[in-house]
DNA sequence: ATGAAAGCGCTAACAA
DNA sequence: TTGTTAGCGCTTTCAT
């Protein structure tokens, strides 16, 4: 009777080779109202006959679910984001959501085109991962009542919940490491002075040297490896000497450590490099990079777990997650 | 009188605003029947007024397309994985595909659970990596009659198109670039001998060897860090110094350059070193890694677009696309 | 060139 | 505990 792709079966086909009607089949499938034992067995054995499986589409089409999540990330190639994926992926996947997920390359328009993908196709909740930029391509969301996270900033703001790790106190604590190793002339390689996003490892380091009676150098320059070099070679060039070098991440790190190395600097002996993010390349190179983690994979997870909340019918006020950076102690200080 | 989600149009409220039928709204969006200039532009207006957008589950239902594509990988973490995904995205989205990404971490009862997901879904094409393991898993697949390709088996089989590079010709210019470069004394460190993927990688290396009428010697390892330190340290243990070293995948090649740095081995100079992949880390190690990179985001891309194709009704028999591997020059050979 | 009407496969009142 | 019935928002014959 039912048509479906060939091989396929329909609710229907069930109702009638188990004899009941279609409401029945329904409800032992979504327990949503009690059905016989008897019943419920001889359904049960004619769904697994026939490999039955619900149409999702016709389910969503009713009940305004779709089981679905989506995870708006600017670079899937990024490191950072794969990690956080696979913990959202796999908080969300246990629930019974799939995930969908949208590389937009920072590109703007290819974040409002993802928005619109959300919305046409019924995605129950989103979790948004911008370059640092302001929420308002949320807004449509908002609008729609779709619960959405962001990650990375700070604030949770008007109907949005946000997951971020604690920048500042990273950097705070890779001051404190430092200095409680003996150092004393430090300086931090930041990213241009601009960039809104992540100074908050540099206020954290600030902080805890200022409290410390002790100066902070800081030289701003391009978040790269060239960067990194570059920022170091002119910290050498220009004033005390520094015995340690925090970097913004650990690619700005890496340009720190080739730098040492031109110049036949000892690693930590002379000079002591942290760097921020441990990519997985952090404990490839050599010497070993110490550097402040960001729990990514942590956050995929909240936010997953966020989201399932919000959908749980959750309507507290918007929350803000932070998470805590670990120090990660390897060779390099 | 439509009511969706409180502000979301639905056709009906389009049609009524034009003064027009379902059916003309409806045919002014699929564009597939003719409607007059008029009437298309007077709907156009009110489309945009409304800011209504078709209700994807309600379009599927009928049309039994959902647009949407799978992306199964055993782990997104691995750089791989990523840079294919972005190929992929990239020309789905392009095609108006959303693409839904799982991850099995190899487990085949999640590769079981991702194809039932598919299947429910209504999910149009899906695109399968495992961990060199056989077909099967796609049997449902091809029963349902849902267009996809496996990554690295290289065989299209039953059913599957299939896309992969060319180890073989990998491993061949590896070696052949290390002899034409001056080598004679090549050795490879491969992964444990039961591992039947990539073992295309030393048979090239091999064959050519075999060629040129030079020993090639191997040492099967672990495919770690420390499985590359160790094959090295076996190496040289046993029977002729070699000058040149091919290493299964860049992991394993860091270890071998372990090994060289903890003995005081100039590389390139004493020992050459060549890896496979490219990973991102490859060309920041000192020294930067040569290695043979392996067409990730291609693939992806590829992949991407057979199944497009296939949608589009292409039914000649599966296809083999196999990727050529380039050899990149850096500083350890 | 346009409309009316019949579903797609399912859920959810409302009855019994 | 179970069944009847009316849609969900759209596409698609079949008429006009």
């Amino acid at each position: 009777m039912a048509k479906q792709r060939p091989g396929r079966a329909g609710i229907k086909d069930v109702a009638e080779r188990a004899g009941v009607s279609l409401t029945t089949v329904s409800h032992v499938l979504s327990g949503r109202r009690p059905v016989s034992e008897a019943t419920r067995e001889r359904v049960e054995e004619v769904i697994a006959e026939l490999n039955y499986r619900p149409n999702r589409a016709a389910q969503s089409l009713m009940t305004r679910r779709t089981h679905t999540m989506a995870l708006v990330v600017p670079d899937i190639t990024n490191p950072f984001y794969p990690a956080l994926a696979m913990g959202m992926l796999d908080v969300a996947e246990a629930a019974g959501f799939a995930v969908l997920i949208d590389n937009t390359h920072g590109d703007p328009a290819r974040e409002e085109l993802a928005m619109q993908q959300v919305l046409e196709r019924g995605v129950d909740a989103i979790a948004f991962a911008g370059y640092g930029r302001s929420l308002d391509v949320l807004e449509p969301m908002i609008e729609a009542g779709v619960p959405a996270v962001a990650f990375g900033i700070a604030e949770a703001s008007a109907g949005v919940d946000v997951i971020s790790s604690d920048d500042h106190g990273g950097g705070y604590e890779a001051a404190r490491f430092l200095v409680e190793s003996g150092r004393r002339r430090l300086a931090f390689v930041a990213g241009p002075p601009t960039e809104g996003l992540r100074v908050g490892r540099l206020h954290g380091f600030e902080a805890f040297l200022r409290g410390a009676g002790l100066p902070a150098r800081v030289h701003h320059a391009a978040l790269t490896r060239d960067g990194g070099y570059a920022g170091t070679a002119a910290l050498f060039a220009e004033g005390v000497i520094p015995d340690a070098i925090v970097a913004n991440n650990d690619i700005v790190a890496l340009g720190v450590l080739d730098y040492a190395r031109r110049h036949g600097m000892d690693v930590p002996g002379d000079l002591a490099v942290v760097g921020f993010d441990d990519i997985d390349i952090a404990d490839l190179v050599h010497p070993a990079l110490t550097t402040v983690r960001v729990p990514a994979r942590e956050q995929g997870e909240a936010a997953a777990r966020v989201l399932l909340h919000r959908l749980d019918g959750d309507v507290s006020a918007p929350h803000s997650t932070v998470f805590p950076m670990a120090l990660i102690r390897r060779e390099s200080a």
